[in-house]
RNA sequence: GGGCGGUUAACUCAGCGGGAGAGUGCUACCUUCACACGGUAGAAGUCAGCAGUUCAAAUCUGCUACUGCCCACCA
C-alpha cells in the first residue's frame, strides 16, 4: 500500500463542500430501495420562512434532524427528509412593503399583481440563500423533493381542504371581532397575538345621569373607546348600584344616551365596579353586548385611526392621541376625577409587535372543536408521543380551550381564498377549480374573494402535501405516515397540533408518531438570541470558523433532551478539537501504510488489545442505537467522543505503536491491518455526528468502497461482548495509573525510567493477562526493570502503589519527598476508613439484610473486602515509610 | 391566577433510588517521530434550603426560596 497523506491540521474548509457536492451528484439523499423489510424513517423538515435566514434555533433542529436521518439512513432504512420552505405570508409581505417603502412606493400604488412579482422575486432570492445554508451545515434532505407552502401542488391542497372543510360545515364566515394589526392591515388569529404586560392608568370617569340627578362613575384604561360605547354595566349582586339598573346616562363628548345594565361578568371588587360596555372594541364587552342585544359600534379604520362615527375633531386620529384628547377634554368638561397607575397584558401582532385591536370585521373561520377532540384522542390512544413527555400538557391544554380559528388575511402574499361572489345576484361559490360562471344566475360577473389564508393554513396539511396529497401519489403511499418531527416548542399550537387535526381530518392517520421538541438556542447569560439583542450567532459563521461537523457535534453533545442550550462563539471549540483528533488519528494511520500489506481474514489473528477495541466500540454502538431511538442525542455523542478519545486514541492507537514501529514485517501487515479496519468502523460509528470528515477520511482509506453516508452502521452485536477482557484491560489501565500518577506526584522526568516491581494475589483475576503483556505495562510505565509475580524479594527503597488484588511497589525513595507521601497516604487511610465504616454499619444494619437486594448486599461485601484490602496496605505503607 | 422547567466543581451541563461525573477553565510536568485544537497527572462540590418516605435519597414526596418560560378577558 502507499501511504495517504493529509494535511497536518484539520481544515474542513478543504472538503466540506466537496463532499456535500459528491453526496448530491450521486443522490445519496434518496430514500434506497431496500428489501430487507426495515420500516422507511421519515421526516418532513419543519419549512424556514422564505423571508429569512438561517439562526441557531435552525442550526440546532436541523443538526439533530441531520444526525437521524443519517443513523437510520446507515442502519438500512429506506430514509426520506423533506425539505421545503414556507411562504410566511405576513412576514414576507411586510419585507417586501418595507422594501417597496424604501423607494418610496406604497404597494397600492402598484396593484396585487405588480406586488406579487416583486414578492416571488424575494422569495427565489431567499429561498436561495436558505438552500445554500442548509447544505452549509451538512443537511442530507433530499432536494429532488423539495416543496414550498404556495407551489402549485400544495395550492391544490389547500384548495382542496378548504372546499372540503366548508362542504362539511366546518368552515364559515361571519362578522366577529377579531384581533386587527393596524400596521400589517389584517386580522390574525388568537394565537398569533402575543401578551404583554405594560404599564398603564386606570382612568376615572363621570358619566351624566341623563335625567341630570348626578354621575355615575366607571374605570377604564382606554378612555378613548368610551366613543363607541352602547352601556354601561354593574354586578347584579352589587349593592351599591342595584337600584341604577335600567337608568340611562349621558355619554360625554359623543352626547348620546346609554342604558345602565346589569351583568355578572362585572367584577365588584374592580375599579368602580361599573364599566363601560364598548362591544366593537372589546372582546368581553362583545359577549356582553350579544347577551344584551346592545348595538356594537365601530369607531375604528382599518389604519387604527378613529372613523367617522366619532365627532369630527377626533376622525383619523390615532389611539394614542385620541386617549390623550379624549381625556384633556374630559377634563375640562370637569367629568374626568383621576388615574392611578395600573399595569395589564396588552396583545401585540408577533410579526410588528404592533397594539392589537380588537375589531369587528368579515372574516373566515374553521370550527375546531370536533378536530380538536379527535387530536386529543391521538394522544390518549398512543398514536403520537412528545419527547419529552412534559409536552403533553401544553398540547392538551391547548386543545381542551381550542377556539375557532380565524383563517382570512387581508394581505395580498398567500393563498387566495377560494371563492367567488356573484355580483348580480349575491351567490357565494365556494369551488376547488376557478369559477367563470354563477351557478345560480349564470352571470359571469364574478369576482374571487379578496382575502387570502393564514400561512399556518398550507402548513398544517405539509406531512402529506409535500408527499402529493391530494394525488395518490407513490410516495404519500410509501413515506406518510412520516415518523419523527423535530420542531422548537414555540410552534406546539401554531404547527404541531394543526397538522395533527388536519392529518387525522383528511388522512385519518397522524402526520407522525414521535414528536421530539428541542430547546431554545440561548446565550451564556441565557436570554434568548435574537436581532435585537444583537447576541445572535449565525450557523454560517460557526462553519466558517470550526466547520459545520463542529457546529453538529457540539449541539448534539450539549442537547439534553428538550433543554436550552446556552453557547457563545466559543463553546464550538468542543467539536472543533474532537474533530482535529479524529482528523489526527487518522492522519497517523494513514502516514504508516507505505509497503505495508493487508493480510486477509483467514490470515489475521487478533490479539487481546484488538479484541479489547471491538468490545469498546461494539459497547459503544450499543449505546448510541439506544440513546437515538430515545432521542437522547448527549447520550449519544457522549458514547462516540469516549470511545474515540478514551478508548481508541488513548489506549489502542498508543499500544500499537511498538507494532507499527516495529521491526517485525508481519506484525506491521498485521497492525496495519486491523488498525484499518478499526479506524473504518469507528468512521462509521461516527458519521451521523460528524458527517464531512468521516466522509473525507472513509473516501481516503485504501480498505473502503462507496460512500460512508450509506454504508452500514456498526449496529451493536452480542457475539463482539468481551467482559473478562474488559476487565482484565481495566486492571491493565489502573495499574499504569498508579505508577503515573506516583511518577507524576514527585515530577520524576517523563523520560526518566525507575523499576517497578508488581506482586499479585494468588487469586487475582487478571494474573495472567499481567503476566501475558509484561512488556506493554512496562513500556506504558517507563519501567526499567519490571517484575511482575507472586512474590517480590525486596522492597525496599520502593513506595507502594495499592491495586485491588496487586501492590505495585515504584523504587524511587531516593527521589521522594517522605513526608509529603507520607501525607498523602495519612488521607488516602482517612478516605478509606471512612468509606469502610460506612459500609460496615450497612452490613451491620438488620434492615438492610433484610430488605435489600441481594446483589446491593453482594456489592457491598465486595466493597468491604476491597476497603479492607487496601486499608491494610496503606498501614503497612505507612509504617514502612515512617521507619 | 393557573401550568411547566431550572437550581450539582470557577463556567456550561450530564447523572434522577444503592460508591459525586463530563467538557471548558485552573495547577504541575512534557514541545517523545498523529494531534500543544496534544499528552500525563492533579486540585476543586454540606448535589439551593427544610421536612418526610426508604435498609438506602443529588435521585422519590411535600413545603420554602430564588430563577426562567407558557397559558389566562378582570375594565
Amino acid at each position: 500500500m502507499k501511504t495517504v497523506e493529509l494535511s497536518k491540521a484539520y481544515n474542513p474548509k478543504d472538503f466540506e463542500d466537496a463532499v456535500y457536492e459528491s453526496w448530491k451528484k450521486n443522490e445519496l439523499f434518496k430514500p434506497e430501495d431496500t428489501d430487507n423489510g426495515k420500516p422507511p424513517f421519515v421526516i418532513v423538515i419543519p419549512p424556514p420562512n422564505v423571508t429569512g435566514v438561517l439562526h441557531m434555533g435552525h442550526g440546532l433542529n436541523n443538526s439533530l434532524q441531520d444526525i437521524l436521518i443519517r443513523f437510520y439512513r446507515m442502519m438500512g432504512n429506506p430514509t426520506l427528509w423533506l425539505p421545503g420552505t414556507d411562504h410566511a405570508g405576513i412576514a414576507t409581505q411586510n419585507v417586501v412593503d418595507r422594501q417597496l417603502k424604501a423607494k418610496g412606493i406604497d404597494r397600492h400604488e402598484i396593484g396585487r399583481e405588480r406586488f406579487l412579482e416583486e414578492t416571488w422575486k424575494v422569495k427565489e432570492n431567499h429561498h436561495t440563500i436558505i438552500k445554500s445554508q442548509l447544505e452549509k451545515i451538512g443537511a442530507s434532505c433530499d432536494w429532488s423533493r423539495e416543496r414550498f407552502t404556495l407551489d402549485e401542488g400544495l395550492s391544490k391542497a389547500v384548495r382542496e381542504v378548504f372546499v372540503s372543510l366548508y362542504e362539511k360545515g366546518l368552515i364559515y364566515k361571519g362578522n366577529y371581532l377579531v384581533n386587527w394589526c393596524s400596521s400589517c392591515g389584517t386580522a390574525l388569529a388568537d394565537d398569533e397575538v402575543e401578551h404583554r404586560e405594560v404599564p398603564a392608568k386606570l382612568y376615572k370617569v363621570h358619566y351624566p345621569y341623563a335625567d341630570g340627578s348626578g354621575f355615575i362613575e366607571i374605570a377604564t384604561t382606554r378612555p378613548e373607546t368610551m366613543l363607541g360605547d352602547t352601556a354601561v354595566a354593574v354586578n347584579p349582586e352589587d349593592d351599591r348600584y342595584k337600584g341604577l339598573v335600567g337608568k340611562k346616562v349621558i355619554l360625554p363628548i359623543a352626547d348620546r344616551e346609554i342604558p345602565i345594565i346589569a351583568d355578572s361578568y362585572v367584577s365588584m371588587e374592580f375599579g368602580t365596579g361599573m364599566v363601560k360596555i364598548t362591544p366593537a372594541h372589546d372582546p368581553n364587552d362583545y359577549e356582553i353586548a350579544e347577551r344584551h342585544n346592545l348595538p356594537k359600534i365601530n369607531i375604528l379604520n382599518p389604519d387604527g385611526t378613529l372613523n367617522n362615527d366619532v365627532p369630527e375633531k377626533y376622525r383619523n386620529m390615532d389611539v394614542v392621541s385620541a386617549r390623550k384628547r379624549i381625556v384633556e377634554e374630559l377634563e375640562s368638561l370637569g367629568l374626568f376625577i383621576g388615574s392611578e397607575k395600573h399595569t395589564h397584558q396588552v396583545g401585540h401582532c408577533y410579526r410588528c409587535n404592533t397594539v392589537i385591536e380588537p375589531y369587528l370585521s368579515d372574516q373566515w373561520f374553521v370550527r375546531m372543536k370536533s378536530m380538536a377532540d379527535k387530536a386529543l384522542k391521538a394522544l390518549e390512544d398512543d398514536d403520537i408521543r412528545f419527547y419529552p413527555k412534559r409536552w403533553e400538557n401544553t398540547y392538551i391544554h391547548w386543545l381542551k380551550n381550542i377556539r375557532d380559528w380565524c383563517i382570512s388575511r387581508q394581505l395580498w402574499w398567500g393563498h387566495r381564498i377560494p371563492v367567488w361572489y356573484c355580483r348580480d345576484c349575491g351567490e357565494t361559490i365556494v369551488s376547488r377549480e376557478e369559477v367563470t360562471q354563477c351557478s345560480k344566475c349564470g352571470s359571469s360577473n364574478l369576482h374571487q374573494e379578496e382575502d387570502v389564508l393564514d400561512t399556518w393554513f398550507s402548513s398544517w396539511l405539509w406531512p402529506f402535501s409535500t408527499l402529493g396529497w391530494p394525488e395518490e401519489t407513490e410516495d404519500l403511499k410509501e413515506f406518510f405516515p412520516t415518523t419523527t418531527l423535530v420542531t422548537g416548542y414555540d410552534i406546539i399550537f401554531f404547527w404541531v397540533a394543526r397538522m395533527i387535526m388536519a392529518s387525522l381530518e383528511f388522512m385519518d392517520q397522524v402526520p407522525f408518531r414521535d414528536i421530539y421538541i428541542t430547546g431554545l438556542v440561548r446565550d451564556k447569560q441565557g436570554q434568548k438570541m435574537s436581532k435585537s439583542l444583537g447576541n445572535g450567532i449565525d450557523p454560517l459563521d460557526v462553519v466558517d470558523k470550526y466547520g459545520a461537523d463542529a457546529m453538529k457535534f457540539t449541539l448534539c453533545f450539549l442537547s439534553n433532551q428538550g433543554q436550552d442550550v446556552l453557547i457563545d462563539m466559543n463553546t464550538f471549540n468542543l467539536g472543533s478539537k474532537f474533530a482535529n483528533k479524529i482528523w489526527n488519528a487518522a492522519r497517523y494511520i494513514l502516514m504508516n501504510l507505505e509497503g505495508r500489506e493487508l493480510l486477509s481474514k483467514e490470515e489475521l489473528k487478533l490479539n487481546d488489545f484488538d479484541n479489547w477495541i471491538y468490545h469498546q466500540l461494539n459497547e459503544a454502538a450499543g449505546k448510541v442505537e439506544e440513546s437515538i431511538k430515545l432521542y437522547k442525542f448527549n447520550i449519544a455523542g457522549q458514547a462516540v467522543y469516549e470511545y474515540f478519545w478514551n478508548d481508541f486514541c488513548d489506549w489502542y492507537l498508543e499500544l500499537t505503536k511498538g507494532s507499527l514501529q516495529g521491526e517485525d514485517v508481519d506484525e506491521k501487515n498485521r497492525a496495519i491491518t486491523v488498525l484499518l479496519d478499526i479506524l473504518q468502523k469507528s468512521l462509521r460509528l461516527l458519521h451521523p455526528f460528524v458527517p464531512f470528515i468521516s466522509e473525507e477520511i472513509y473516501q481516503k482509506m485504501p480498505n473502503t468502497e462507496g460512500f460512508l453516508i450509506t454504508a452500514d452502521y456498526p449496529a451493536w452485536n452480542e457475539s463482539c461482548q468481551n467482559k473478562v477482557l474488559a476487565e482484565n484491560m481495566a486492571a491493565f489501565q489502573d495499574v499504569i495509573k498508579a505508577v503515573r500518577t506516583l511518577r507524576s506526584e514527585f515530577t520524576i522526568q517523563p523520560e526518566k525510567k525507575v523499576p517497578v516491581g508488581i506482586r499479585m494475589n494468588t487469586s487475582f483475576n487478571a494474573k495472567d493477562f499481567f503476566l501475558k503483556h509484561q512488556a506493554q505495562i512496562k513500556k506504558f510505565m517507563r519501567a526499567e526493570p519490571l517484575s511482575v509475580g507472586f512474590e517480590i524479594k525486596d522492597i525496599s527503597g520502593s513506595v507502594p502503589a495499592p491495586g485491588l488484588g496487586y501492590e505495585a511497589f515504584v523504587y524511587i525513595r531516593d527521589m521522594i519527598d517522605i513526608p509529603s507521601e507520607i501525607q498523602k497516604l495519612k488521607k488516602e487511610y482517612d478516605k478509606l476508613a471512612k468509606q469502610l465504616a460506612g459500609v460496615e454499619k450497612k452490613l451491620a444494619n438488620e434492615k438492610f439484610l433484610k430488605n435489600a437486594p441481594e446483589e446491593v448486599i453482594e456489592k457491598e461485601n465486595g466493597k468491604k473486602r476491597e476497603f479492607s484490602e487496601r486499608i491494610e496496605k496503606v498501614k503497612k505503607y505507612l509504617a514502612d515509610l515512617k521507619k
